[in-house]
DNA sequence: ATGACTACTTTGAGTAGA
């Protein structure tokens, strides 16, 4: 099963990007970010036409998030965190797929540093982090997949000292990644590539797809009983080249089938 | 320190992104 996150930044803008990406990568299940459109106009035709069922929480020029399964009936369980900051920004999604919760977020980017923005984005980091906990007691097999805004180390950014004041990179929110995957998550992509530079981010100036000076923003993270299921972990780096595609690259990880437990028949 | 790109918007110069 293959799991992905594309922060599409413009889902209808984009939209060419990604059903050619639909196509070749073929996802089982894509969590979306930025789709900066309102809720009647995320394009479900073009979307389902491709076999995707489609759950979206849209917002008007900002934000938004969607999830796509070609895998089985997507399951909602929420939209919006538990005492989420500010409920209009669309930045959460959850829902059960084939078997596992998945979450999609879409974290606040924060600058300028210090200012409201910034304390809005660890006011919504606290919360992810109170909900987070919730899930992984659970015990069920949960992906906490999306545009987290964060850098998690110095490896992690192309040139560290000069996002040091940085809302994306600033000991805060760094601190409060590792609170979250503290509580006993795996950063996916990391765990498959613990020494490569690998970002999944370049930015439209000077060429910083074209000089690798990228960013790793994006990410999944894995309850143990998944942890235990990862086979690969890849960024799909080419769609960063691709004609009027997004800043992001998208991130998937494939998990092994669930192995057949005892005295349950498949 | 700024701006370089790009999307979105009661379509245009402003906001936001990272």
């Amino acid at each position: 099963m293959k799991i992905a996150t594309y922060n599409v930044n413009g889902v209808n803008g984009r939209l060419a990007v990604l059903l050619r990406w639909l196509r070749e990568a073929e996802p089982d299940v894509v969590v979306l970010q930025e789709l900066k459109a309102p809720q009647e106009k995320f394009p479900e035709t073009a979307i389902r036409d491709l076999g995707y069922d489609a759950i979206w929480h849209g917002q008007k020029s900002w934000n938004g998030v969607a999830m796509l399964s070609r895998v089985g009936e997507i399951h909602e369980t929420r939209r919006g965190l538990p005492d989420d900051p500010d409920p209009a920004q669309s930045r959460y999604i959850e829902a059960a797929v084939n078997g596992i919760l998945i979450a999609g977020l879409y974290l606040p980017n924060g600058n300028p540093r210090p200012g409201p923005k910034f304390d809005y984005k660890l006011k919504w980091f606290d919360a992810l982090i109170a909900h987070a906990a919730s899930l992984f007691d659970s015990g069920l097999p949960v992906v906490i997949a999306g545009d987290f805004n964060v850098m998690p180390t110095e490896a992690d950014v192309y040139k560290p000292e000069r996002w040091r004041e940085d809302a994306l990179f600033a000991p805060e929110v760094r601190e409060a990644f590792f609170r979250l995957t503290g509580q006993g998550w795996t950063d996916a992509l990391r765990k498959i590539h613990p020494d490569e530079t690998i970002y999944t981010f370049w930015d439209y100036f000077r060429n910083a797809y074209g000089r690798n000076a990228g960013l790793r923003i994006d990410h999944l993270l894995l309850s143990p009983s998944l942890t235990a299921r990862l086979v690969d972990a890849q960024v799909d780096r080419d769609v960063r080249g691709w004609d009027k595609t997004s800043d992001h690259a998208p991130v998937w990880i494939a998990l092994s089938d669930e192995k057949p437990s005892r005295g349950k028949k498949r």
